[in-house]
DNA sequence: ACCTGAACACCGTTCAAGT
DNA sequence: ACCTGAACACCGTTCAAGT
C-alpha cells in the first residue's frame, strides 16, 4: 500500500545515515546547499520528516558530513597529485577538484557550516590543507618565509578555484584555452620568493 | 496606538527602499545572510511583511541589492589605493576590505546570488574587477601573460581574503605578527613573471 | 533501538483589499 | 501609488507514541 517507500523490511534498513547522506549528496550537487531541505531529503530517502533525528542532530551536522566527504576527498587527490605531479601538479589539482565538484566546494568553503564546531570536519579538513603546507614548506624550509609562501600557494589556487567557479572570469580571459591548459597557465605566472627574507624583497617589488 | 511604527505620518514614509536597505545591511553584518529574512526585516522596520514586495521583486534581489553595495565600496577603495599606494597596496586593501565586512564580503562572492541574473549587481562588480586588472596589464603589457598574470593576482588577494574569513588559517602560521604585517608579507612571497613567456618560465619552475 | 505523525514556530510569496 | 492582512505551501525541530 506504500506508495514510496522501496526497502525490503521497510522499517530498519540497515543505515539510514548512508543512505541519507547518498541521497543528500546528489541534492547537493544537483542543486546546491540552499535547496536541500531535510524534508526534501526524507521525501526522497522514502522516510519520515523527523527520520534524519535518530542520526543527526541538526540540519548543519547533516551538511558538516557531506562537507567532510569533501575534504577527505580532496586531501587524497593532493596527496596523489604531490606524488605523481610535484607542486604545480597540486595546484591543478586543487582547482580541477573544485570545478569538478563546485556545489561541494562552496559547502566546504562557503561559511554555511561553522567548520570549527564539527570535530570530525575539522579535522579532516585540517589533513587537507596540512598536505599542501607540508609541500611547499619541504622545498625551501627557511621557517617563517616559507610558511607564509605556502599560504600564498594555497590563497592563489583556492581562490583561482572560487573566481572560476562565480563565473567572475570573464570569457574573453580564456582567450579560447582548455580550461585546464588556463589555470595551468594563470598559476604559470607566479614565481614563490620563499628563499629571499620577505619584507626586503617585497620593499624592491613595491617600487613601481 | 501601534507598538512599533516610528514614522510621523506612517504610511508612505519617504523612503522605504532605503530604510530596508540600511536594516537589512545591519543584520547581515550582525547575523550573516542565513539570518536575513524577509519577515524578520520587517519586523526591524515596522512595516507588513509584504512591504518589500512593492520595491524587490523577491529576496534574492535585495540581497543582490546589498551585494551591490559592497561591489561599489570595494571599487572604491581599490581605486583610492591605486592612486595612492600601487599594486601591492591594492591587494592589501582587498583583503582589508573582505576582513572589515566579513558578511558582506560572503555575500558579494558565496553564490547565494547569481550575480549574473542581477544587471545591475552585475555592473558594478565588473567595474570593480577592471580596476584590478587595469593596474596589472599597465604594468607589463604583454597581451595575454599580463591577463594571466592579473587574473593570478586577484586569486591571490581574494584567496587569502577567503582562508582568512573562514578562519583556515591556523594561529600558528600568523606567528604573532599584525594581521595587516602579516597579510604584507604573505603577499610579498609572491613575484610576477608577466614578462617572460608563462609556458616556458613554467616548465623552468616545475623540475623542482 | 529506531522510526512515525502530529504539532509548533517559523519562512517566502501572492493577492484582494484598504488608504 | 504604496502598504496591509489573510492565505498558501513550504521549512527545521520536538516529542509522545508506535514497532
Amino acid at each position: 500500500m506504500s506508495t514510496s517507500r522501496r526497502r525490503k523490511h521497510s522499517y530498519h534498513h540497515g543505515d539510514l545515515p548512508a543512505t541519507l547522506l547518498r541521497a543528500a549528496g546528489k541534492i547537493l550537487e544537483e542543486e546546491g546547499v540552499d535547496a536541500l531541505s531535510l524534508r526534501e531529503l526524507t521525501r526522497r530517502a522514502g522516510v519520515s520528516h523527523a527520520a534524519p533525528y535518530r542520526h543527526f542532530p541538526d540540519r548543519e551536522s547533516l551538511l558538516a558530513a557531506l562537507a567532510a566527504e569533501g575534504f577527505a576527498l580532496l586531501g587524497e587527490a593532493q596527496r596523489e597529485a604531490a606524488a605523481a605531479a610535484g607542486l604545480r601538479g597540486m595546484g591543478e589539482t586543487y582547482v580541477g577538484f573544485a570545478l569538478a565538484h563546485p556545489q561541494r566546494f562552496r559547502l566546504m568553503f562557503g561559511g554555511t557550516v561553522r567548520i570549527a564546531r564539527h570535530k570530525a570536519l575539522r579535522e579532516v579538513a585540517t589533513r587537507a590543507f596540512d598536505g599542501l603546507a607540508g609541500a611547499l614548506a619541504a622545498r625551501s624550509p627557511e621557517a617563517q618565509g616559507a610558511r607564509d609562501a605556502s599560504i600564498a600557494a594555497w590563497a592563489l589556487v583556492h581562490g583561482l578555484a572560487q573566481l572560476l567557479l562565480e563565473g567572475r572570469v570573464a570569457q574573453a580571459a580564456r582567450a579560447g584555452r582548455s580550461e585546464a591548459r588556463f589555470v595551468s597557465d594563470v598559476l604559470a605566472t607566479i614565481r614563490f620568493a620563499a628563499g629571499a627574507p620577505a619584507r626586503a624583497a617585497a620593499a624592491v617589488d613595491q617600487s613601481a
